[in-house]
DNA sequence: ACAATACTGAACAATATGTTCCGTATAATC
DNA sequence: GATTATACGGAACATATTGTTCAGTATTGT
C-alpha cells in the first residue's frame, strides 16, 4: 500500500478513536474527522464512503486482533472444542481491555438508549430483590446482567414473535438462574 | 388540554409509530414525522424540543401502560417483595406484546449495531458449543443471551474499568451458568 | 361574541453530507 | 534523474436536515 495511503489511513483512526473517546460514535460527524485528522474533504471519501464504512473497517481491525488467539496459549490449551472456554474469554477480555476506552464510545447506543434508559430503571427496580446474593460478584453486575438478559429476552422476542408471554418467561427464568 | 393539542400530539405519535416500524428510530427525520402527521413544521417544536424529546415523551406513555400493575392480579399475589416475580414478568410481557412491532423500530440499535454485529458474530461461534443443551429454552434463544451476557458485561466494565479481565471472567461464569 | 391560544406557511441561518473538477505533490518504476 | 501513476488538496456545488422567527389565520373555551 502507498505509504500516503497508510499515513492519512492512520491520521483518519487516530482522530476517530480520540473523536469517539471524547463523544461516542452517534454524536461524531465525518466533518470532525476531518478537521481532527487535518486532511481534504476528498480524501476521507476517497478512503471510505461513510461513516459507517469507517466503523466497520475499524471493527474488523480490532477484531481481527483480539479474537487472534494467542500462540503461546494455543500450545498449551485445547481451545477448539470448548473446553478450556473459560481461559478462552479471559484471552479475549485481556485483548478487549486495550480498546475498552475505544469501546465506550462504541458501546454508548444513543438510538436506543432513551428507550432502554427509562426500561432498565423500571427493571432494575423491579428485580432488585430478586438478584441472588452472591458474594464472589458484585451485586451491581448481577442486577445489571439480569436486567439486560430481560432486555434482550424482549428484543429476542421482537424477532421471535410466534412464542406466548409465558414461553418466553419461562425462558428466561430458565437461562437467568434467579429466584422466581 | 386543548383539543388541537390532544389532536396534534396523537397526529404526532401516529406518524412516528409508523415510521418507526418501517424504518426504526435513527433513519427517521422529523422531517417525515411532519409530512406524515400532515402538520406545520413550527406546530411539532411547540410541541416537542426535538426528536429525542418525543421518543422520551412517547416511552413515558408506553412505560407509565407497561408497568401499571394490573389490579385484578394486584389482590391475589404479593408483587412487592419479589415471591411473585414471575408472574410479574409474565404480566409486564402481555402489555408489552401490544407494542411489539413498535418496539422493534426503537430496539434496532443503529450506532452500537456494527460494532456489535461483529462481536456478536465471533461470540456466537465461540460460545456454540458451551450453551447447555436445554430441551424446554430454544438453543437460539440460550446461545443469544449467553452472546449477549458477554457483550453486556464488556459494557458493564467500560464503566467499572478497576476489575481485571480474570475477576470479570469469573463474574461472567458465575451469572450465565454455562460449562466453563 | 370575545379573548386566548394553537396552528400554518414561508423564509431564514446553520450545519452536515457526498460529489465534482482541477491543480499540485508525492510515490513507485524505469 | 526523469517519467508516469496516483494520492492529496481546496474550493465550489447541490442537497438535506435542523431548529427558529414572524405575521396571519383558525379554532377553543368561556
Amino acid at each position: 500500500m502507498d505509504r500516503r495511503q497508510r499515513k492519512t489511513r492512520e491520521a483518519i483512526y487516530r482522530a476517530f478513536t480520540a473523536l469517539l473517546r471524547e463523544e461516542g460514535y452517534a454524536k461524531v460527524t465525518v466533518q470532525q474527522i476531518i478537521d481532527r485528522a487535518d486532511i481534504g474533504r476528498t480524501t476521507f471519501y476517497t478512503h471510505f464512503d461513510t461513516k459507517d464504512a469507517l466503523l466497520r473497517s475499524f471493527c474488523s481491525e480490532i477484531f481481527d486482533h483480539v479474537f487472534s488467539v494467542d500462540p503461546g496459549k494455543e500450545k498449551t490449551h485445547d481451545f477448539s472444542n470448548a473446553h478450556d472456554i473459560k481461559a478462552k474469554v479471559t484471552h479475549i477480555l485481556y485483548h478487549l481491555r486495550e480498546h475498552i476506552d475505544v469501546l465506550s464510545g462504541i458501546l454508548s447506543g444513543e438510538s436506543d438508549a432513551v428507550f432502554m434508559g427509562f426500561f432498565r430503571e423500571k427493571l432494575a427496580e423491579m428485580f432488585s430483590s430478586s438478584v441472588p446474593k452472591d458474594p464472589a460478584v458484585p451485586y451491581d453486575y448481577r442486577l445489571n446482567g439480569v436486567v439486560c438478559g430481560f432486555c434482550e429476552t424482549v428484543r429476542w422476542w421482537t424477532k421471535h414473535s410466534g412464542y406466548t408471554p409465558e414461553e418466553i418467561s419461562d425462558f428466561f427464568f430458565a437461562a437467568m438462574a434467579i429466584t422466581a
